[in-house]
DNA sequence: CGGCTTTGACCAGCGC
DNA sequence: GCGCTGGTCAAAGCCG
Protein backbone atom coordinates (compact mmCIF):
# COMPACT_ATOMS: atom_id res chain seq x y z
CA UNK A 1 0.00 0.00 0.00
CA UNK A 2 1.42 3.37 -0.83
CA UNK A 3 1.88 6.30 1.94
CA UNK A 4 -1.18 8.05 -0.45
CA UNK A 5 -3.62 5.25 0.06
CA UNK A 6 -2.80 5.02 3.52
CA UNK A 7 -3.35 8.95 4.18
CA UNK A 8 -6.48 8.45 2.38
CA UNK A 9 -7.32 5.90 4.45
CA UNK A 10 -6.42 7.81 7.84
CA UNK A 11 -8.68 10.93 6.21
CA UNK A 12 -11.33 8.50 6.01
CA UNK A 13 -11.05 7.36 9.50
CA UNK A 14 -10.97 10.60 10.44
CA UNK A 15 -13.86 11.72 8.73
CA UNK A 16 -15.65 8.74 10.05
CA UNK A 17 -15.23 9.53 13.59
CA UNK A 18 -16.90 13.11 12.66
CA UNK A 19 -19.31 11.93 10.45
CA UNK A 20 -20.82 8.86 12.33
CA UNK A 21 -23.57 8.24 9.88
CA UNK A 22 -20.99 7.40 7.39
CA UNK A 23 -19.75 3.50 6.64
CA UNK A 24 -16.34 2.93 7.56
CA UNK A 25 -14.55 1.62 10.58
CA UNK A 26 -15.53 2.16 13.93
CA UNK A 27 -14.01 4.94 15.72
CA UNK A 28 -11.49 3.41 17.96
CA UNK A 29 -9.77 2.69 14.60
CA UNK A 30 -8.85 6.94 13.93
CA UNK A 31 -6.85 5.72 17.32
CA UNK A 32 -4.94 3.26 15.29
CA UNK A 33 -1.44 3.83 13.21
CA UNK A 34 -1.14 1.69 9.99
CA UNK A 35 1.33 0.51 8.66
CA UNK A 36 1.46 -1.26 5.11
CA UNK A 37 2.09 -5.20 5.32
CA UNK A 38 1.97 -6.92 1.54
CA UNK A 39 0.17 -5.73 -0.96
CA UNK A 40 -3.50 -5.85 0.90
CA UNK A 41 -3.17 -5.70 3.70
CA UNK A 42 -2.30 -3.07 6.60
CA UNK A 43 -1.27 -3.76 10.49
CA UNK A 44 -3.05 -1.83 12.90
CA UNK A 45 -0.48 -0.23 15.78
CA UNK A 46 -1.20 2.05 18.44
CA UNK A 47 -0.04 5.67 18.25
CA UNK A 48 1.98 5.88 21.70
CA UNK A 49 0.94 9.57 21.96
CA UNK A 50 -2.55 8.59 21.00
CA UNK A 51 -3.15 5.52 23.33
CA UNK A 52 -2.02 7.63 26.14
CA UNK A 53 -5.00 9.97 25.74
CA UNK A 54 -7.09 7.94 25.10
CA UNK A 55 -7.52 4.85 27.53
CA UNK A 56 -10.42 2.74 25.60
CA UNK A 57 -7.58 2.61 22.94
CA UNK A 58 -4.96 1.08 25.47
CA UNK A 59 -7.70 -1.25 26.86
CA UNK A 60 -8.65 -2.72 22.90
CA UNK A 61 -4.42 -3.07 22.50
CA UNK A 62 -4.15 -5.11 25.68
CA UNK A 63 -7.10 -7.28 25.14
CA UNK A 64 -5.60 -8.42 21.93
CA UNK A 65 -2.49 -8.72 23.27
CA UNK A 66 -3.71 -10.99 26.11
CA UNK A 67 -6.05 -12.72 24.07
CA UNK A 68 -3.06 -13.40 21.45
CA UNK A 69 -0.69 -14.01 24.43
CA UNK A 70 -3.65 -16.69 25.45
CA UNK A 71 -3.78 -18.51 22.18
CA UNK A 72 0.72 -18.41 22.42
CA UNK A 73 3.33 -17.04 20.28
CA UNK A 74 3.04 -13.20 20.87
CA UNK A 75 5.51 -11.64 19.64
CA UNK A 76 5.67 -7.89 20.39
CA UNK A 77 8.04 -5.25 18.56
CA UNK A 78 8.88 -1.91 18.18
CA UNK A 79 9.13 -0.12 14.73
CA UNK A 80 11.32 3.15 15.20
CA UNK A 81 11.07 3.84 11.23
CA UNK A 82 7.30 4.55 12.07
CA UNK A 83 8.33 7.62 14.03
CA UNK A 84 7.92 7.69 17.91
CA UNK A 85 9.37 3.74 18.66
CA UNK A 86 5.28 3.25 17.51
CA UNK A 87 4.27 -0.37 19.48
CA UNK A 88 3.47 -2.87 16.10
CA UNK A 89 1.43 -5.84 17.46
CA UNK A 90 3.43 -8.37 15.38
CA UNK A 91 1.88 -12.02 16.42
CA UNK A 92 2.74 -15.52 14.98
CA UNK A 93 0.52 -17.78 13.95
CA UNK A 94 -1.99 -19.21 15.79
CA UNK A 95 -1.94 -15.90 16.93
CA UNK A 96 -4.79 -12.60 17.20
CA UNK A 97 -3.55 -10.04 14.41
CA UNK A 98 -5.41 -6.95 14.45
CA UNK A 99 -5.06 -5.45 11.18
CA UNK A 100 -7.24 -4.27 8.81
CA UNK A 101 -8.18 -5.59 5.29
CA UNK A 102 -6.97 -4.16 2.22
CA UNK A 103 -10.31 -5.25 0.56
CA UNK A 104 -12.62 -4.53 3.12
CA UNK A 105 -11.00 -1.35 3.27
CA UNK A 106 -12.36 -0.25 0.51
CA UNK A 107 -15.69 -2.05 1.30
CA UNK A 108 -16.42 -0.42 4.04
CA UNK A 109 -14.99 2.87 3.34
CA UNK A 110 -16.99 3.02 -0.12
CA UNK A 111 -20.38 2.05 1.56
CA UNK A 112 -22.76 4.74 3.04
CA UNK A 113 -25.25 4.71 5.89
CA UNK A 114 -28.49 6.23 4.54
CA UNK A 115 -31.44 5.95 7.28
CA UNK A 116 -31.21 6.28 10.79
CA UNK A 117 -32.82 3.16 12.32
CA UNK A 118 -32.98 4.16 15.33
CA UNK A 119 -36.24 5.64 14.77
CA UNK A 120 -37.67 2.82 13.40
CA UNK A 121 -40.41 1.10 14.33
CA UNK A 122 -39.85 -2.96 14.25
CA UNK A 123 -42.73 -3.51 11.30
CA UNK A 124 -41.07 -0.85 9.64
CA UNK A 125 -37.36 -2.12 10.33
CA UNK A 126 -38.73 -5.52 8.92
CA UNK A 127 -40.35 -3.99 5.97
CA UNK A 128 -36.82 -2.26 5.43
CA UNK A 129 -34.89 -4.84 5.73
CA UNK A 130 -36.86 -6.72 3.54
CA UNK A 131 -36.49 -4.29 1.13
CA UNK A 132 -32.91 -2.77 1.48
CA UNK A 133 -31.10 -6.13 2.75
CA UNK A 134 -27.90 -5.17 1.60
CA UNK A 135 -28.29 -1.24 1.03
CA UNK A 136 -28.52 -0.28 4.56
CA UNK A 137 -25.45 -1.33 6.74
CA UNK A 138 -23.57 -1.32 10.03
CA UNK A 139 -20.25 0.01 10.84
CA UNK A 140 -17.75 -2.95 9.94
CA UNK A 141 -14.52 -3.96 11.66
CA UNK A 142 -12.33 -6.40 9.97
CA UNK A 143 -9.26 -8.58 10.75
CA UNK A 144 -7.59 -11.66 9.87
CA UNK A 145 -5.92 -13.92 12.26
CA UNK A 146 -3.64 -16.60 11.13
CA UNK A 147 -5.31 -20.17 13.13
CA UNK A 148 -6.75 -23.35 12.65
CA UNK A 149 -10.11 -22.30 14.69
CA UNK A 150 -12.84 -20.81 12.47
CA UNK A 151 -14.57 -18.65 15.26
CA UNK A 152 -12.53 -17.15 17.42
CA UNK A 153 -13.64 -16.67 21.27
CA UNK A 154 -14.51 -12.88 21.53
CA UNK A 155 -16.22 -13.28 25.14
CA UNK A 156 -19.96 -13.08 22.78
CA UNK A 157 -22.28 -15.64 22.39
CA UNK A 158 -22.76 -16.21 18.32
CA UNK A 159 -25.56 -18.31 16.66
CA UNK A 160 -24.62 -19.49 12.74
CA UNK A 161 -28.07 -18.63 10.51
CA UNK A 162 -26.09 -19.08 7.03
CA UNK A 163 -23.21 -20.73 5.48
CA UNK A 164 -22.31 -19.57 2.02
CA UNK A 165 -19.86 -20.87 -0.78
CA UNK A 166 -18.46 -17.44 -2.59
CA UNK A 167 -17.27 -16.96 -5.93
CA UNK A 168 -13.12 -17.83 -5.97
CA UNK A 169 -12.98 -19.53 -2.84
CA UNK A 170 -12.61 -23.15 -1.87
CA UNK A 171 -14.16 -22.48 1.59
CA UNK A 172 -18.10 -21.34 2.48
CA UNK A 173 -18.14 -17.76 4.25
CA UNK A 174 -20.05 -18.46 7.71
CA UNK A 175 -22.56 -15.70 9.13
CA UNK A 176 -23.00 -15.48 12.47
CA UNK A 177 -25.43 -13.32 14.82
CA UNK A 178 -25.76 -12.29 18.40
CA UNK A 179 -27.49 -14.57 20.37
CA UNK A 180 -28.92 -11.60 22.91
CA UNK A 181 -32.26 -10.43 22.04
CA UNK A 182 -32.33 -7.10 20.55
CA UNK A 183 -28.49 -6.98 19.73
CA UNK A 184 -28.24 -6.81 15.97
CA UNK A 185 -24.47 -7.39 15.76
CA UNK A 186 -23.51 -9.84 13.07
CA UNK A 187 -20.28 -11.44 11.87
CA UNK A 188 -18.68 -13.24 8.68
CA UNK A 189 -16.07 -15.72 8.77
CA UNK A 190 -14.03 -16.82 6.19
CA UNK A 191 -10.98 -18.32 5.14
CA UNK A 192 -8.52 -16.45 2.54
CA UNK A 193 -8.25 -18.14 -0.47
CA UNK A 194 -4.80 -17.25 -0.98
CA UNK A 195 -3.83 -18.70 2.02
CA UNK A 196 -6.38 -21.22 3.58
CA UNK A 197 -4.46 -20.43 6.97
CA UNK A 198 -5.97 -17.27 7.42
CA UNK A 199 -9.40 -16.69 8.96
CA UNK A 200 -11.25 -13.55 7.85
CA UNK A 201 -13.72 -12.48 10.59
CA UNK A 202 -15.77 -9.27 10.13
CA UNK A 203 -17.96 -7.77 12.60
CA UNK A 204 -20.80 -5.47 11.75
CA UNK A 205 -22.81 -3.18 14.34
CA UNK A 206 -22.39 -3.32 17.59
CA UNK A 207 -23.43 -4.76 20.73
CA UNK A 208 -25.89 -3.48 23.04
CA UNK A 209 -24.46 -5.59 26.13
CA UNK A 210 -21.43 -6.73 27.93
CA UNK A 211 -20.21 -9.96 26.50
CA UNK A 212 -21.35 -13.53 28.05
CA UNK A 213 -18.25 -14.71 28.89
CA UNK A 214 -18.18 -17.12 31.68
CA UNK A 215 -14.28 -17.51 31.68
CA UNK A 216 -12.94 -14.68 34.02
CA UNK A 217 -10.15 -13.55 32.30
CA UNK A 218 -12.01 -13.37 28.67
CA UNK A 219 -14.56 -11.71 30.29
CA UNK A 220 -12.70 -9.05 31.59
CA UNK A 221 -10.57 -7.92 28.22
CA UNK A 222 -13.68 -8.47 26.69
CA UNK A 223 -15.44 -5.94 28.79
CA UNK A 224 -12.61 -3.55 28.12
CA UNK A 225 -13.38 -4.14 24.18
CA UNK A 226 -17.39 -3.47 24.91
CA UNK A 227 -16.43 -0.40 27.02
CA UNK A 228 -15.71 1.38 24.00
CA UNK A 229 -16.77 -0.63 20.01
CA UNK A 230 -19.06 -2.41 20.96
C1' DC B 1 -37.45 -29.69 24.81
C1' DG B 2 -34.84 -25.76 23.80
C1' DG B 3 -31.01 -24.09 21.44
C1' DC B 4 -28.13 -24.66 17.76
C1' DT B 5 -26.45 -25.99 12.97
C1' DT B 6 -27.32 -27.22 8.30
C1' DT B 7 -28.90 -26.28 3.90
C1' DG B 8 -31.83 -25.21 0.04
C1' DA B 9 -34.68 -21.47 -1.35
C1' DC B 10 -35.48 -16.85 -1.86
C1' DC B 11 -34.48 -11.98 -2.58
C1' DA B 12 -31.98 -7.63 -3.64
C1' DG B 13 -28.15 -5.42 -5.78
C1' DC B 14 -25.21 -5.05 -9.49
C1' DG B 15 -23.09 -5.46 -14.03
C1' DC B 16 -23.85 -6.31 -18.70
C1' DG C 1 -34.35 -7.33 -18.69
C1' DC C 2 -31.49 -11.03 -17.40
C1' DG C 3 -28.17 -13.64 -15.03
C1' DC C 4 -24.90 -13.81 -11.37
C1' DT C 5 -23.68 -13.24 -6.66
C1' DG C 6 -23.94 -12.35 -1.77
C1' DG C 7 -26.86 -12.19 2.24
C1' DT C 8 -30.81 -13.90 4.77
C1' DC C 9 -34.66 -16.88 5.90
C1' DA C 10 -36.69 -20.79 7.75
C1' DA C 11 -37.67 -25.68 7.96
C1' DA C 12 -35.59 -29.81 9.30
C1' DG C 13 -32.50 -32.26 11.90
C1' DC C 14 -29.13 -32.78 15.60
C1' DC C 15 -27.54 -32.63 20.29
C1' DG C 16 -27.14 -32.08 25.23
Amino acid sequence: MSSTSQAMLNQSLFEEQEMPTQMGFFPFASNLNFAPLGNQSLKAFPSSLAAADVPSTINLTETLLSSAAAAGNLKQTTCDNLGGGAQLLSLQRSSANLWAWGGDVNECLSNKRTVDDHHLGVAAMKMKKIKSRRKVREPRFCFKTMSDIDVLDDGYKWRKYGQKVVKNTQHPRSYYRCTQDNCRVKKRVERLAEDPRMVITTYEGRHVHSPSHDQEDSSQASSHLNNFFW
